[in-house]
DNA sequence: CGGCATTTTGAAAAAATTCAACTCAAGTGG
DNA sequence: CCACTTGAGTTGAATTTTTTCAAAATGCCG
């Protein structure tokens, strides 16, 4: 089974034409917040790209330690295998629609080749986006991370508040500490620091309002502090 | 210019041949020690597969802050772009001769389909590979990082010696530093550290002897220590 | 042998974690 | 509608880990 909590399948068609795929309808699935989409070591047959909501990838250790891989965005393709298994437990922080496509369509041009470039390309981004998030938790401080984290966040899906922009945090303090390598102690000071320098105002636990985007750009970069 | 730094052409066949490459002499570069392969930033028209030799993938930060995203081995590849652009700094750390590939081999089956497909395989690997390190990176103490390195050198390119197996370090201290997120002093005690409880032996600063496996292997999955 | 970069070691400082207590917000059921 | 419960988040103090700064040792190369 590819699907191990057995989402809603909204198959529109159910033998994904190889001609056309922009004009055909998708085969798309939905999930429910906490559900998983896959976990590390299953078989991998199905990719996904998020159309809507938000996934969350991680890997757990033996002990419990638990890293937060990435948290899959709409845009985002995730599920791509290696010795055709996945290698990262999936699960949904909302409900999330996922578009789904095939092994195959990743694997071999011949079914569809736009959708087969797009695919790889895909896969070619997310080798570049993990490499910045090497750099983040290798050789950043607390505070850097958060600000990195933070920016990243509201160019990917901040919305104009005012003058100002807000970010909705769909994940826990946890979450954010298991991916950027802290505790959610550390986490909750550091939101509280950047709150009481006045770079961002936390309206409610999840929703956080960037007042000086410049002042966390100079953050999150290492400039002074 | 996609090779930075000149290394000796050795281009046997000219035009990359789209059939039977399996037969065809390949297409390799020779580049020695300290000499860049490709910059961050650089356009990237060409994807490398080490066939001898050890690479250093880096990114630096503007205050210089280092971090080692990967060394490459033999049986690694490269210099997969994205945006058309490498997003690392790649040199030789010894002197290392690397087959080449053109961008568009990985991009189009057009070509050599065997070869897209063993390419886009090693991606996949390479994406795989990387939510290793981020584990390490993020969630395992200075010894545990230690550990892990040493393993995963040991079991890719560990030598027998006697009952024991053998590992040469082409890098620095500083350079594993940067790898695993540390300092070249943490990396030095932890070394010393390793030693004393006889984990390890330390020949030669960049020959390390694994004495007990069995006990690097826990250490490196943090259980107990 | 001398010079230089790398490595090691030591001691103090800084950063982040751990452990513990407290607050807060969101449900639940009386 | 309100007390009660519960889980998440925050804050404080002590501890641990890692870094920083400094100095000594080592080894390599000319």
């Amino acid at each position: 089974m590819y699907v191990t909590s057995s989402p809603d399948f909204n198959d529109d068609t159910a033998v994904i034409p190889a001609r056309k795929p922009s004009i055909a309808r998708q085969a798309t699935i939905t999930i429910k917040p906490g559900k998983h989409l896959f976990l590390e070591d299953d078989p991998a047959g199905l990719i996904y790209e998020v159309a809507s909501g938000v996934l969350r990838l991680t890997r757990i250790m033996e002990d419990g330690r638990r890293q937060v891989i990435a948290f899959g965005y709409p845009g985002d393709t995730v599920g791509f295998p290696s010795n055709g298994r996945y290698h990262t437990d999936c699960d949904a922080l909302v409900p999330t629609t996922l578009i789904v496509h095939r092994r195959s369509d990743l694997e071999s041009a011949k079914g569809d080749p736009e959708l087969h470039l797009r695919l790889l390309r895909a896969a070619l981004r997310e080798i570049s986006g993990m490499q910045d998030h090497f750099m983040m938790l290798g050789r950043k401080s607390s505070i850097e991370k958060l600000a990195s984290f933070l920016l990243v966040l509201s160019a990917r899906v901040g919305e104009p508040l005012g003058e100002y922009t807000q970010i909705a945090l769909p994940m826990t303090r946890a979450d954010i500490a298991d991916f950027l390598g802290l505790t959610t102690e550390t986490i909750s000071r550091t939101f509280t620091q950047l709150r009481k320098s006045q770079i961002i105002a936390i309206d409610h636990v999840n929703t956080v309002v960037i007042l000086k985007p410049v002042g966390l750009r100079a953050i999150a970069q290492g400039d002074s502090d």
